[in-house]
RNA sequence: UCCUCGAUAGCUCAAUGGUGGAGCAACCGGCUGUUAACCGGUAGGUUGCAGGUUCGAGUCCUGCUCGGGGAGCCA
């Protein structure tokens, strides 16, 4: 008898329609009658459960009728049509094989659960209806991104997860060594002597592989990262966590309208795959975690996105009657509330916004005409906030340098990021996506702790 | 790190400073097509931890731990 998949099933049900096939799987609840009862079984496969029909010609019924939840058991019978409304077909059972008997104190019931209690049992989550849905969908979209990029011409670049590169700039990084953290060897005046370490220096965790993506950029021309990316910050947010993976597209010859281009053509795709591709568990986010994501996702596919420069958001927000906790004025960086306020009421869709100050950018963010605001751009989205940050690369040695001096960058720390600029350096521009904060949107999940498997944030390294 | 709210049965939640309850789950039974099945019954508790106030604390006070929401930082 034919093992089959759940998935194959509901995909090509006219080819196991009255054949006799054999399931393995686990019960994900059963309801029994005095004579006859009734079984949701997943395998795994697929989102939907089947349901197997048992009755007493079984040898063990009655062992069959007390199954418990998660038990895993091997059907073999005849798939049929199913009077029933819920499901279009059903397994008749002959024989039911229990494989493993799972005991009373599963945690996890036939009801809803809250997201604080499955965060502590994030080992069984994943078979709930919803994070089946969610990762199932992470692990979608993951091959969408290889997909958008490779489909296009991009190099997959592996950039180091270990840096030397003490300022990258973006956050606290958690140190690697191998140095006794008790007695570490001390230089004579004192200070741990890193050159004793493994690497012979100070080494960090990666919390960016961009400058190490401009280096293929500017051999391969179309180049993106997709890895695991750290920041030790103490932050306490439901948008981050201490370890996430980020995507980062880096083009030559590219100026910030292709980057952001290329980001709105990645997001509209990124959206198609997944309803295209898991329509179950798209329609279980849309019906069960958020009630207006179909319209939401579909409005995206269907617009333009918007575009507006930083000092007109600024102008926007200061003829706005919306009232404020902090004061918007021209050189401060746009608080949470004021990014909502564009993208959530303004222009009710994702938007660009570009051209921020110098002063609060980094330093590789290329220099505008003006002297005084950088090509730089956050995509904000509704819900989330800022999905992707990303800018024009300053290609011009000279003004780089000058940037660098006026930062108090040692600019030796670089020397190999500023021979990019001497030997044959081009315009170029490149973004980072949060892959949780893009599964978040297109989910409607809410913390980035219910889509990362076993997450990492400030006092929480359980699992 | 800051602000704020919270922690009571396995889960989700009630309980005026005065005998800690309900729904679901579990367990036992009933039911000939169920759909988070339904109906009846049984059992289930050091009220997050440590102190304090009080004749008496789940309830008030202090500290701590953990969690939610918001903020900063950012993707």
């Amino acid at each position: 008898m034919p093992k089959v998949d759940i998935k194959d099933i509901f995909r090509e049900k006219e080819k196991f329609l009255g054949r006799p096939l054999r399931l393995e799987g686990w019960v994900r609840t059963v309801r029994d009658l005095k004579a006859f009862g009734f079984i949701e079984l997943n395998d795994g496969t697929f989102f939907n459960s089947l349901q197997v029909v048992f009755d007493e010609n079984l040898a063990n019924f009655k062992e069959i009728a007390k199954l418990t939840l998660s038990s895993a058991i091997a059907v073999e019978g005849i798939l049929a049509e199913s009077p029933g409304e819920k499901q279009p077909f059903e397994l008749k059972a002959e024989k039911i094989e229990v494989l493993s008997l799972c005991p009373t104190d599963y945690p996890l019931q036939k009801k809803r659960h809250s997201f604080e209690y499955l965060r502590t049992i994030a080992h069984l989550r994943p078979r709930t209806n919803t994070y089946a849905a969610v990762f199932r969908l992470r692990s979608l979209l993951a091959y969408a991104i290889h997909r958008f990029f490779q489909e296009r011409g991009f190099v997959y670049v592996h950039t180091p997860i270990i840096t030397g590169s003490d300022a990258e700039g973006a956050g606290e990084m958690f140190r690697v060594s191998t140095l006794s953290l008790n007695s570490p060897p001390r230089t004579e005046d004192g200070e741990v002597d890193f050159s004793q370490d493994f690497f012979g220096k100070e080494t960090n965790l990666t919390v960016s592989g961009q400058l190490n993506g401009e280096a293929y950029c500017l051999a391969f021309n179309k180049i993106y990262t997709f890895g695991p990316t750290f920041r030790a910050e103490n932050s306490n947010t439901a948008r981050h966590a201490a370890e996430f993976w980020m995507i980062e597209p880096e083009i030559a010859f590219a100026e910030l309208r292709d980057d952001m281009q290329l980001a709105e053509d990645m997001m509209k795709y990124l959206i198609r795959y997944a309803l295209e591709q898991a329509p179950e568990e798209m329609a279980f986010c849309n019906n069960f975690i958020d009630k207006g994501l179909f319209e939401r996702l579909q409005n995206i596919v269907d617009s333009e996105f918007g575009h507006v420069t930083y000092t007109e958001a600024i102008e926007i927000l200061q003829k706005s009657k919306e009232e404020f906790t902090y004061p918007v004025a021209w050189g401060s960086d746009l608080q949470t509330e004021h990014e909502r306020y564009l993208t959530e009421k303004v222009f009710k869709k994702p938007v660009f916004v570009t051209g921020y100050p110098k002063d609060i950018k980094a330093f590789y963010m290329r220099l505008n005409e003006d002297n005084k605001t950088v090509a730089a751009m956050d995509l904000l989205v509704p819900g989330v906030g800022e999905i992707i940050g990303g800018s024009q690369r300053e290609e011009r040695l000279e003004v780089l340098e000058r940037r660098m001096d006026e930062l108090g960058l040692k600019k030796e720390d670089y020397w190999w990021y500023l021979e990019l600029r001497k030997f044959g350096g081009v315009k170029h521009a490149g973004y980072g996506l949060g892959f949780e904060r893009l599964i978040m949107y297109l989910t409607g999940i809410s913390n980035i702790r219910d889509v990362i498997p076993f997450p990492r944030t400030v006092n929480n390294c359980e699992f």
